[in-house]
DNA sequence: CGATTATCCTGTGCGC
DNA sequence: TGCGCACAGGATAATC
């Protein structure tokens, strides 16, 4: 999504701005988001975890979060049918206009100053993260790996599909302590994390059958057909049925055979 | 520090 | 076909 909001719009100037949906901009009066926005041009597209950061020639910075079913739409010039579900449209000089769409309005949208110090807090990014450093953190929790990956303050930018395939991958058990791994575990861990949100990224992510994620023109992506084993029944390497266990609240599929 | 639970919402798919 | 229920990509506050 970073990559399709930065092809499409570096350099695109805001000429209107307007919210319909007032959970959509909740941090801050959806006048101020609007004014913060109107008039200025879109500049650096950035990623920090799970969320979206556009710079701004005023300095500022549109974040965005598109939690569980938001979607970033852009529509062209003269094309006025809205899709349901949208909070917030955002028109440029040259007639286009970015829709946010969002059904279950979990997703957020708001401006903020560089320091961004609403997402203090926020862990290293997953993609970026270099081995030494990976291996420190993990060293000093105690926690459980899948709930661990989870945690955005730990290491931003894994949800639960990737931090199924992740685990599949690394061959390690949701259980296994953190603090705890043996060194070649470690490497595994962080090879299997790397390659799967690289190669999810270059399939254009996972669309799943309600097809909520999609891309800037509407799009799905096709990593779910290379899902291992997240909605799936048999492990791909043993053919043994899958384990299905419930997780930090969330469905976590695993392979007592292959996973240790 | 870590785990568990409830909550914010709408849509979909299932069994009956 | 219609109804009630379980469940869904996420994050966070409250509680133990």
């Amino acid at each position: 999504m970073r990559r399709d909001l930065a092809s499409a719009l570096r350099g695109a100037r805001v000429t209107r701005v307007v919210v319909t949906g007032a959970r959509t901009v909740r941090r801050q009066h959806p006048d101020a988001f609007a004014h913060a926005l109107t008039g200025a041009r879109l500049g650096t597209f950035g990623r920090w975890g799970k969320y979206l950061l556009v710079g701004l020639d005023s300095g500022q910075v549109l974040v965005a979060h598109l939690r569980m079913s938001g979607q970033f739409l852009l529509a062209p010039s003269g094309d006025e049918a809205l899709p349901a579900h949208t909070h917030a449209r955002v028109r440029f000089s040259d007639g286009r206009e970015l829709r946010f769409v969002d059904p279950r309005t979990f997703g957020e949208l708001f401006v903020t100053s560089p320091e961004l110090p609403e997402l203090a807090g926020l862990g290293p990014d997953a993609l970026g993260l270099d081995l030494g450093t990976f291996a420190k953190l993990l060293a000093t929790r105690r926690a459980r790996l899948k709930p661990l990956l989870l945690d955005q303050r730990v290491v931003a930018g894994i949800g639960n599909i990737y931090s199924d395939e992740i685990l599949w991958a690394a061959r390690l058990r949701w259980y296994r302590q953190a603090d705890r791994l043996r060194p070649v575990e470690v490497r595994r861990l962080h090879a299997a994390m790397t390659a799967v949100l690289d190669d999810a990224i270059s399939h254009r992510g996972s669309s799943l059958g309600d097809g909520q994620y999609v891309d800037l023109s509407g799009r799905p992506g096709s990593y779910q057909a290379l899902h291992k084993v997240y909605g799936q029944a048999e492990c791909p390497q043993c053919a043994r049925p899958l384990e299905r266990t419930v997780v930090a609240q969330r469905s976590h599929f695993w392979c007592r055979a292959c996973q240790r």
